[in-house]
DNA sequence: TATTGTTATACTCTATAACTATA
DNA sequence: TATAGTTATAGAGTATAACAATA
């Protein structure tokens, strides 16, 4: 083992306990309606690229077909997306934000950030740029 | 605003996109048998704080001990989990892992250890040292 | 034949409500 | 009465298997 074996493994461990506590604390934040993590997903996914077809947010997802479907029909039912028959191939429906979609995403993205911001109001702008440098090496990993 | 705004938001946003990411990795790589994020979440709690009740559990994953009551049943079927009765307080049950248990949750923690490990084998001593620090300071603003 | 989407069925997690046992 | 735990019931996500429609 090198030098840096001792680094690596503490930064690991303490990065794995930080991401559970931050998640979990994002999902209390952002459970404003009765939204679901998965609900959430769709939402940010359908509001920055715009209609996409069942198989695509299934993939974008890592779920089944099958059950992107059914969040995607529950999702409907509660008035959050809408769908569109593809005019090229028959086979495909895209799947797009309503007005009230849209202003819910609208509302989880404030309800994060406004959560973020006051957190992390008081930190310094060296800490700040801590914090960004290691969000983008952290952001390729996960990519890896 | 301040002229630190500017850095705070784009943090913000790159945070809660990596955050995502990575969570999502850690999901899929510690799926390692049929276990649920529940089940993993109680395995890391049993084997960090020793036996615990189920009122206790449910507060520290943050669900209705009704829920938490049927995670450990399940659990419990699996063989990962046992419980004794509290010897002071009659009301009160202690849910302790078994063998089983241990090695499972040993065999999750190997995965996500040996993800990450590979996944930031690269990496540079500083930039180690700058993930520690972030690690630090977003470990305590999931804690505000 | 391959792809897209859906329905049928089952399991788990979660919640609310109601119940039992103990303090 | 208050607390700990459970069971009953319902809704949502996920999976596998099977199906219809289109390419």
């Amino acid at each position: 083992m090198g030098g840096s074996s001792g680094s690596l493994e503490r930064a690991i461990a303490q990065l794995l306990i930080a991401n559970g506590k931050l998640t979990r604390r994002l999902q209390a934040v952002s459970n404003l309606r009765h939204l679901t993590w998965s609900q959430v997903a769709v939402l940010a996914r359908l509001d920055d690229g715009g209609p996409t077809t069942p198989a695509d947010l299934a993939r974008a997802e890592a779920v089944k077909p099958q059950s992107m479907s059914g969040t995607l029909s529950n999702m409907e039912e509660e008035g959050l997306v809408e769908r569109t028959p593809d005019p090229n191939d028959g086979r495909q429906i895209l799947f797009g934000l309503t007005d009230e979609g849209r202003e819910t995403r609208r509302a989880v993205r404030v309800a994060r950030h406004d959560w973020l911001r006051s957190a992390m109001a008081a930190m310094s702008e060296k800490d700040l740029q801590t914090i960004e440098k290691a969000v983008a090496l952290l952001s390729k990993v996960a990519d890896a």
